[in-house]
RNA sequence: GGGCCGUUAGCUCAGCUGGUUAGAGCGCAUGCUUGAUAAGCAUGAGGUCCCUGGUUCGAUCCCAGGACGGCCCA
C-alpha cells in the first residue's frame, strides 16, 4: 500500500497569490495607506532626523496625466521613499500649476465665447477655476492611484489665496529692488479681433505676399566706416575711383514693416561680399549672391569679402525715412533664402524684438490695434498696413531703392479663430530685468553650487541663463494673478509700487486675487500716495496678469522655508523641457531675491516616446494616458518599467516593452511568494541569528546583504536602473541556488528541525531586506507581501516602517564562493541525464579549490548541489581549471518516496518506502499530533 | 537652420581610467521537473558594439565628419 507522504511535508503556505490582480488590489491599498496614515506615521517617526526635501515642480492642470507625467512622478516618489526608509524627514508637498491661457481658452471654448472681452472677468475667472479644480482633482486622484506618497491634504496650488499672495509679494520684493520695469514688446496681434494672441492661438496658412529686394544705402561717412572694416587698399581705391553708390541688400515679404525698421541683421559667421554689378555696388551674403542678383550676377565683380561679425555696429541709411539703420548680428539669419541681410523691425517680430533688445535698437511700432498706420509712419499714416504695401513698394521704386519686386506664395501665421493674417505689434509690457542688480551674473554664479544629473545639465542651464532675454511677465488675459500695477489717470504713468503690491499681497491672502477686479483701487494705496511723475492722486488698477512661469517659478518661496520645510530643496526632478521652463524660472526668482539657487540638485528625466522611438501620439494610436495604462497593467508593473529604463535619457513605452517588464514582475512576485510560503510557521522566538547559522546559510545571508547594500547604493546614486538590475540579480540568483537547494530541508525535515529553522531564518531576513529594497519602486507589491507575513514576524504595520539594509563591510570572499557553488550546481545539471537526487556527485578539488570551499562540509555541499550523495577528492592534479570539476554518477540506494533522495530503504518494516530520516520525522509527527 | 543629448543581441540595459572568447535579465529553441506548478531548474542559438575616416602596437571605449532619433529654440 502506497502512502501519500505529501501530506507529511512542510510545503509552502501563503495567502499571497501568484496572480497579482494589481488593477483591482492597488486602489484598495491606496485607501489602506490613507486610513493607516502610513506616510504621515513614518514622517512622525523620522521627525527628529534631518529634513530631506524633494520639491515638486507643478504639473499643469488641464488634461489627463500621460506617461511622461507618470515617469517623472514615480521617479520623484521613489526618491522620497528611499529617503523615508533611510530615516529622513522626507516631506513631499505635491503642487499644481492652475492659472494660464490654456485653461482660459478651454473654458472659453466650453462656454462658446469667441472674444473674452464679452464676458465679465470675475465670471470668466469663476468658470476657469471650476475647470482647473476639476483637472486638479482628477490628476491628484490619478497621482495617488500611482501609489505616490505626499502631503496631498496640503498640496500647493497656484490658485490658492496663500499662493497668490506669495506671487504678488514676490513682485513687491522685486519692485523694491527695482528689478521690474515697463517697456515695449512685440506680440502676435490679430487685427480683426483686436487682441494679442499667444503662440498656441495661431495657425499657419498659405498667403500671397510681396517679395522685394531693397537697398539700404551707405552715405559718405558710413561708407568710410565700412571701408575701414573691409580693409585693403585695393577695395577703397576701387570704390573711390568708380564713385558708385554702395548699399546693403535686404529681402522681405512684409514691406509694411519697413517704417518700423531699426536695423539690418547679419550672421556672425557668414561671408559677405561687395559686388560691383556695373552701375552700383551691393553688399550681401556670398552664398546667396547668385540667386539674389540673378542675371546681374554673371557680370558682377567681387571687390572684397568680409565676415558678418566684422560689420557689427556699422550704420546704413533707411531707404525711405531720414534716419539710419544699425547693422547687428543674429543667429537666426537665414542663409538659404534672401540675401543673408535681414531687415530688422523690433516692433514687428519676435526675433527682431530680441535682437533689438540686445542692441538697444529703437522699438518702432507705428501701427494701431486695427492695423492702421499711426502718425509715426509719416506719409503712410491712416493707411491699412496690407493696403499700404503697394504704396511702399512704389515709393521704394521711385526712390531707387527697389532692386526687384515680385510676389510669392508662402506659409504665414493666421488667427485660429477668424483666419485673418496676424502681425507682430509692439505693446507695453512688464519685464524683469536680467541686467539690473546683475541678476544674470548672480543666477550664473548660483548654479555653481548646484549638482546636476546628468552632469551636462549645468552647461545646458548656463546657456539658458546666458540667452535669457528680458523676462516679459505680463499678459493681457484674465485667468491669472493680477500684476498690482496702477495707472495715473492724470498723466497715464504706469506704476508698480512695492507698497501697493504688499497691500495686494495681504489682501489676496485673505480674499483671493479676484478682489483686484472688484475692489476700489484706493484700498491698495498707502496714505498720501501720489504719482511721482505728475503728482496726481487718482489711479486706475491695471488689468494685466502675470506669466504663469513666474507663478510656478515662485513655488520654492510659497512652499519652502515655512511649515518646517527648509529652503532650498535638496532635489528637483523634471523633464528636460524644464531647463528652459521651471528650473530656470525658479532659479531666476531665487537669484533675484535670495541670491542663491532654490535647489541643491537638479535631476532631469527623459522624454517618453513610443516603441519606435517617436513621440507618443493619440492619432498614431501610441498615446496612452497614465490611468489607462494602470487599468491595463497595474501601477506596480509600470513603476517597475520606470526603474527598468534609463529614466535620465529618453525612454520607450508600449505594450511590448511592458509585457517584458510584466514577466520580470511575475518572477519577482513568485520569489517573494516562495519566501513568504516558507516562513509562515516560523515562530519569532525560533529565528536564528546570523552568528548561529551554518556555512551555507551564512553565505546566502551575506550574499543577500551584499545585494541589498548595492541596491541602496544605486538609490544613493539616483540610479534606479542599477537598482533594478541588482533587484533582478538578487531574486534570480537566490532562486537558482539557495531556494532550489533549500527546498529539500524545508519540505522534508521536521518542522522544528534546527536546519529548517535556520533556512527559514535566512529566508525571513532575505524577505524583509528585499521588501525594503523594492518598496521605493514596487510599493504596492512590497506592502501586499508585508501584510501577508504573520504579524509576529512583521513587528511593524507597514513595509514603509523598515530601513534599507546597508552594509559597510562589503566583504568579497563570499561572493567568490557563491560563484563557485553556482558553477558546480550548473555543472551537475549539465553533465548528465541524471537529475538532482538521482545523482551522486564527486567533486574534484585542487588544494586551492578546497581552501576556497573550506567552510563547507561535504554535507553542506551535497545540500547546496541537491544531490543524493557527494564525495570530495582533493588532488593537485585538479589544479589547472579555474573552477573545480564535478563527476556525476547514479546515486546509490533507492528513491525515498517522501524526500526523493536516494537512500538505503527498508530498515523500518512499517515504512519500507522511505528513508530512515523520513521515518523518524513521520513517526515524530504522528506522536506529536 | 542652431544648441544639447542619444545610437551595444528581438526588447530593456551592463561594459570602471582604450587590450575581455563583448555580458545580464526578458523573449526564443531544447531538455528536465510536476512537492514554488498559469510556477521552478538547466542548456543553447542570437551582436560588421549606427557608418566613414583618423590617432594608437591595439578602439565598442579617444578625435573628426556623416546617418538616424529625441528635447529646446528658430
Amino acid at each position: 500500500m502506497k502512502r501519500d507522504y505529501r501530506k507529511t511535508l512542510n510545503l509552502p503556505v501563503t495567502e499571497f497569490p501568484m496572480q497579482a490582480g494589481l488593477a483591482k488590489s492597488e486602489p484598495l491599498r491606496v485607501a489602506w495607506w490613507h486610513e493607516q496614515r502610513t506616510y504621515e506615521r513614518r514622517l512622525e517617526r523620522n521627525a527628529d532626523a534631518q529634513p530631506w526635501i524633494l520639491h515638486d515642480g507643478p504639473p499643469y492642470a488641464n488634461g489627463e496625466l500621460h506617461m511622461g507625467h507618470f515617469l517623472t512622478m514615480v521617479v520623484k516618489d521613489s526618491f522620497v521613499k528611499v529617503a523615508l526608509l533611510d530615516g529622513k524627514w522626507a516631506k513631499f508637498v505635491p503642487g499644481w500649476d492652475m492659472h494660464g491661457l490654456p485653461i482660459e481658452l478651454e473654458t472659453l471654448r466650453h462656454l462658446g465665447i469667441t472674444d473674452f472681452h464679452e464676458i465679465d472677468p470675475l465670471e470668466l475667472r469663476a468658470r476657469c477655476k471650476e475647470r482647473a479644480v476639476f483637472w486638479f482633482e482628477r490628476q491628484r486622484d490619478v497621482r495617488m492611484r500611482m501609489g505616490t506618497f505626499g502631503d496631498y491634504a496640503h498640496s500647493y496650488r497656484t490658485i490658492d489665496p496663500s499662493y497668490e499672495s506669495v506671487i504678488v509679494g514676490t513682485l513687491a520684493d522685486l519692485a523694491e529692488r527695482d528689478q521690474i520695469y515697463k517697456g515695449l514688446r512685440a506680440t502676435l496681434w490679430c487685427l480683426h479681433d483686436e487682441t494679442a494672441l499667444a503662440e498656441a492661438e495661431i495657425e499657419y496658412e498659405m498667403r500671397r505676399s510681396p517679395s522685394i529686394y531693397v537697398r539700404f544705402p551707405f552715405d559718405e561717412k558710413q561708407l568710410q566706416a565700412l571701408l575701414e572694416r573691409v580693409g585693403g587698399p585695393s577695395t577703397s581705391l576701387r570704390l573711390a575711383r568708380d564713385d558708385k553708390e554702395v548699399s546693403i541688400l535686404i529681402w522681405t515679404t512684409t514691406p509694411w514693416t519697413l517704417p518700423g525698421n531699426s536695423g539690418v541683421a547679419l550672421h556672425r559667421n557668414a561671408i559677405y561680399a561687395l559686388y560691383d554689378v556695373g552701375d552700383e555696388v551691393v553688399l550681401l551674403a556670398e552664398d546667396l549672391a547668385a540667386q539674389a542678383l540673378r542675371e546681374r550676377y554673371s557680370g558682377a565683380t567681387k571687390i572684397a569679402t568680409v565676415r558678418g561679425e566684422s560689420l557689427e555696429g556699422l550704420e546704413v541709411r533707411h531707404p525711405l525715412f531720414d534716419r539710419n539703420a544699425t547693422i547687428v548680428l543674429a543667429d537666426y539669419v537665414d542663409l538659404e533664402t534672401g540675401t543673408g541681410a535681414v531687415h530688422t523691425a523690433p516692433g514687428h517680430g519676435a526675433d527682431d524684438f530680441e535682437t533689438g533688445m540686445a542692441y538697444g535698437l529703437p522699438v518702432r511700432s507705428p501701427v494701431d490695434a486695427t492695423g492702421h498706420f499711426t502718425a509715426e509712419a509719416g506719409p503712410y499714416a491712416g493707411l491699412q498696413i496690407f493696403d499700404a504695401n503697394a504704396k511702399i513698394v512704389d515709393d521704394l521704386r521711385k526712390a531707387g531703392m527697389l532692386l526687384r519686386g515680385e510676389e510669392i506664395e508662402h506659409s504665414y501665421p493666421h488667427c485660429w479663430r477668424c483666419h485673418n493674417p496676424v502681425i507682430f505689434r509692439a505693446t507695453s509690457q512688464w519685464f524683469i530685468s536680467m541686467e539690473r542688480n546683475d541678476l544674470r551674473a548672480h543666477a550664473l554664479a548660483a548654479i555653481d553650487a548646484v549638482a546636476y544629473t546628468p552632469e551636462w545639465g549645468r552647461e545646458r542651464q548656463r546657456q539658458m541663463i546666458e540667452n535669457h532675454p528680458e523676462w516679459c511677465i505680463s499678459r493681457q488675459r484674465t485667468w491669472g494673478t493680477p500684476i498690482p500695477a496702477i495707472t495715473c489717470t492724470a498723466c497715464n504713468a504706469s506704476v508698480l509700487d512695492a507698497r501697493v503690491a504688499r497691500a495686494a499681497a495681504r489682501r489676496f491672502a485673505e480674499a483671493g486675487a479676484d478682489v483686484w477686479w472688484s475692489d476700489p483701487v484706493e484700498r491698495y494705496l498707502p496714505e498720501g500716495f501720489a504719482c511721482t511723475a505728475c503728482g496726481g492722486t487718482r489711479f486706475e488698477a491695471e488689468r494685466d496678469i502675470v506669466d504663469i512661469w513666474f507663478e510656478s517659478g515662485v513655488s520654492h518661496l510659497a512652499v519652502l522655508g515655512r511649515n518646517g520645510l527648509p529652503w532650498p530643496s535638496d532635489r528637483v526632478v523634471e523633464g528636460s523641457d524644464q531647463y528652459r521652463g521651471w528650473f530656470r524660472s525658479s532659479l531666476m526668482t531665487a537669484a533675484a531675491i535670495r541670491d542663491a539657487a532654490p535647489y541643491r540638485h537638479v535631476v532631469k528625466n527623459g522624454w517618453v516616446n513610443d516603441e519606435a522611438g517617436r513621440p507618443m501620439s493619440k492619432s498614431r494610436g501610441t498615446g496612452i494616458d497614465a490611468h489607462e495604462a494602470m487599468d491595463r497593467w497595474g501601477a506596480d508593473v509600470l513603476r517597475l518599467w520606470a526603474a527598468s529604463v534609463e529614466f535620465v535619457d529618453d525612454v520607450r513605452f508600449g505594450p511590448h516593452v511592458i509585457e517584458q517588464v510584466a514577466r520580470v514582475y511575475r518572477n519577482i512576485r513568485n520569489r517573494v511568494r516562495f519566501m513568504l510560503g516558507n516562513v509562515g510557521d516560523l515562530p519569532s522566538n525560533a529565528i536564528v541569528a546570523r552568528e548561529a547559522l551554518g556555512p551555507l546559510d551564512t553565505l546566502a545571508y551575506d550574499y543577500a546583504t551584499r545585494r541589498f547594500d548595492e541596491i541602496a547604493q544605486a538609490y544613493d546614486a539616483l540610479d534606479l536602473h542599477a537598482a533594478y538590475l541588482k533587484i533582478v540579480e538578487f531574486e534570480s540568483e537566490m532562486s537558482a541556488l539557495y531556494f532550489d537547494a533549500m527546498k529539500d530541508p524545508l519540505y522534508s525535515r521536521a518542522a522544528r528541525d534546527p536546519r529548517r529553522r535556520a533556512a527559514q531564518s535566512v529566508l525571513l531576513y532575505a524577505l524583509r531586506g528585499f521588501l525594503a529594497a523594492i518598496a521605493p519602486v514596487l510599493s504596492f507589491t512590497a506592502e501586499e507581501a508585508w501584510q501577508s507575513l504573520p504579524e509576529a514576524l512583521r513587528g511593524s504595520s507597514s513595509v514603509f516602517e523598515l530601513s534599507l539594509v546597508r552594509n559597510e563591510a562589503r566583504d568579497g570572499v563570499s561572493e567568490e564562493r557563491w560563484r563557485t557553488l553556482r558553477h558546480l550546481r550548473a555543472a551537475v545539471s549539465a553533465s548528465s541525464e541524471l537529475r538532482d537526487f538521482e545523482a551522486k556527485a564527486q567533486l574534484q578539488l585542487s588544494p586551492a579549490h578546497a581552501s576556497a570551499l573550506e567552510p563547507f562540509s561535504a554535507e553542506d555541499l551535497r545540500e547546496a548541489l541537491a544531490v543524493s550523495q557527494l564525495e570530495i577528492a582533493i588532488s593537485s592534479a585538479f589544479g589547472n581549471a579555474r573552477m573545480p570539476q564535478v563527476v556525476v554518477s547514479p546515486a546509490e540506494g533507492e528513491k525515498c518516496a517522501r524526500c526523493w533522495k536516494y537512500r538505503e530503504l527498508g530498515a523500518d518494516p512499517e515504512y519500507p518506502e522511505i528513508c530512515a530520516e523520513c521515518t523518524r520525522v513521520v513517526r515524530e509527527r504522528l506522536s506529536g499530533d
